[in-house]
RNA sequence: CCUCUCGUAGUUCAAUGGAUAGAACGCAAGCUUGCGGAGCUUGUAAUGUAGGUUCGAUUCCUACCGAGAGGACCA
């Protein structure tokens, strides 16, 4: 609300000088000694209008002052033409029990009235839950949440890879043992040795090949049956996985259903395709990019025709106004070439369907091996760090396993937005495990000390108000007060990791200020409450936009 | 060979063309009969190289060096 008031303030400003097209920005300044906010606009309108920086600063400033701002207390001009503003302490005052009490405080209308898909994960049944699916789940679902905050109707949807080579590789191995029951582990462990048989022996990759093509055709009843045991068990176990990441998907699409309806649209556009030895390809080379096959010499679809099939049936099953898709950055050259072939078949595209990437993990020592051999995946790493929270809280008196859960989960999902998505990130196991410092434990630490605060502050029969408001306020209350526009910055650019930036930061104030001040027993313990509750509610939320529980004891 | 992404303290990450480049880990030195010490305080240390654009460049442009990914029947 204030920020608006500035901003519109600023605007009439420049007018009265003449300079109303420039654009300038309004943040918040490095450090808190330039104030609670800081704007650009008389460097960028002395470099247009080829005066001195300070002297059009200083004339802005005047205008400025001359509007009473509800809310500034002061502005001034600061270094080589910055303006500063300060905000009141009733302004302050207002975010605070804003934060504190009003559940919208932090939504904004950025995705007002529209509706977005958001489709994320991926994992293919008969193969494990890797990493690389924890990294889409963890952005994606973070994603999703962000854009409710910016009022967005959000639809979450995975695609799951439920025929292709991966699934014969892993029945053709059940069968030799004809084990037709397995479990989720003997199905991973069968992948993992029918992979190897492909791999090394001609036989079993032409035997492999041939099973490939009986599980597509549906002509073998024994095959089919194991075939539906195995996809069954694989996605209920992949529930399980969502469960304790926290997503609730509302659609879900496979490539049995895509793959079909891909030949077809590339069969009924010969204007788009072209033959080429044997396959059919679309050529990405008008465009800057790399020519791709869609449909193989064997006749088979390829990823490439699937994602086009993908993209008829996301339209026949909603209706929205974009699509996002979070997958590895290593695909984000192949998303180029889909699209621009897709725009030339839907032509409403461009701009409506986005792809946002991922980086890989890469671990630090290379040391870290899951219970078994030397993969880890998104499972096993979950594991490690469960246990890893287990043990400190020995002695505790705590529901142990539920918290070592939520704060595994929170290490990692922390550890992989805390940079900006698309960058490869590398995971230190053994900093990690201490789950200390810049780390999700230590948000979600300061949060349960918060809530610890506030239970024993009402216990002892405090009320929350202003009736006892210190003379100054201080660093957490400038700090509290920029939440909202974090989270809007976070929904434009669809980047979690300036919440987690932002959530940092704030846990390090209130950890700060809780080592210095007193609310039971100090000087204002009324507003000690209001403040106090004003944290743990934007650390609440944060945690919940980063997709991250919020334990109450742990 | 071509295309794309990326080079910031010893390490892992921040920084919307702007003010003294900001944290954490590590290391060094402190703080406990505590409204939860998974905490707090102080110190230490960085923009790959060379140019260019600009009042101002970690940010934009060019070249080089280095890392990663992609480049027709895998996904």
């Amino acid at each position: 609300m204030i920020r608006s008031a500035i901003t519109q303030a600023i605007t009439t400003a420049l007018t009265s000088l003449a300079a109303e097209h420039v654009s300038f920005t309004l943040e918040r300044p490095g450090q808190a000694t330039h104030g609670d906010y800081a704007t650009n606009a008389a460097l960028i309108a002395a470099s247009l209008l080829h005066k001195n920086p300070k002297d059009i600063a200083q004339e802005l400033c005047d205008a400025l002052c001359a509007q009473h701002i509800e809310g500034v207390r002061e502005i001034v001009v600061a270094g080589n033409g910055f303006i500063n503003f300060f905000l009141s302490n009733a302004a302050l005052l207002r975010e605070v029990e804003q934060a504190a009490g009003e559940k919208t405080w932090a939504h904004s209308a950025y995705y007002q009235g529209k509706r977005v898909l958001v489709e994320y994960t991926q994992p293919n049944p008969f193969k494990p839950f890797h990493i690389g699916h924890l990294m889409s789940n963890t952005l994606g679902e973070s994603i999703t949440r962000v854009l409710t905050y910016a009022s967005a109707q959000v639809i979450r949807a995975n695609y799951q890879g439920d025929v292709g080579p991966h699934v014969a590789k892993a029945l053709y191995v059940l069968l030799q043992q004809q084990n037709l029951k397995p479990s989720i582990a003997e199905i991973g462990e069968a992948y993992v040795k029918g992979n190897q048989l492909y791999e090394e022996h001609q036989a079993d990759k032409e035997a492999i090949d041939a099973l490939n093509k009986k599980i597509y055709e549906h002509s073998d009843p024994q095959v089919n049956e194991l075939y539906a045991w195995g996809k069954r068990i694989s996605l209920e176990h992949f529930e399980e996985l969502y469960r304790i990441l926290g997503t609730k998907f509302d659609l879900y699409f496979f490539e049995s259903e895509t793959g079909p309806r891909g030949i077809d649209i590339v069969r009924a556009h010969p204007e788009v395709f072209e033959f080429s030895e044997g396959a059919i390809v679309f050529r990405g080379e008008p465009y800057g990019l790399h020519t791709r096959v869609f449909i193989n010499s064997h006749g088979l679809p390829t990823y490439e025709a699937k994602d086009l099939g993908l993209i008829e049936l996301k339209r026949e099953r909603c209706a929205f106004d974009v699509s996002i898709t979070v997958t590895a950055s290593e695909q984000t050259d192949y998303f180029k070439v889909v699209l621009t072939a897709a725009q030339a078949i839907f032509h409403d595209v461009a701009g409506k369907y986005i792809h946002r990437a991922h980086g890989m993990m890469r671990f630090a020592s290379g040391k870290m091996s899951s219970r078994k051999g030397n993969v880890i995946t998104g499972e096993s790493l979950l594991h490690d760090l469960q246990e890893a929270a287990k043990a400190k809280m020995t002695g505790r008196d705590i529901p142990q396993e539920q918290v070592a859960e939520e704060v595994a989960v929170g290490a990692v999902k922390y550890a992989i937005l805390k940079q900006h998505s698309g960058k490869d990130m590398v995971f230190d196991p053994e900093k990690s495990l201490s789950l200390e410092g810049d780390s999700g434990p230590y948000v979600q630490y300061a949060h349960t000390r918060a809530l610890s605060l506030i239970r024993t502050a009402q216990k002892a029969g405090i009320q929350a108000g202003i009736t006892d408001i210190p003379e100054e306020l201080g660093i957490l209350e400038r700090t509290l007060v920029h939440f909202p526009e974090v989270v809007e910055r976070a929904a434009q650019e669809l980047e979690p990791h300036y919440i987690t930036t932002y959530l940092t930061e704030l846990a390090g104030v209130f950890n700060s200020w809780y080592a210095h001040e007193r609310v039971v027993g100090g000087i204002y313990p009324s507003y000690g409450l209001l403040l106090v509750s004003a944290v743990e509610s934007v650390l609440r939320q944060g945690l919940f936009l980063l997709g991250m529980s919020a334990p109450e004891q742990m």
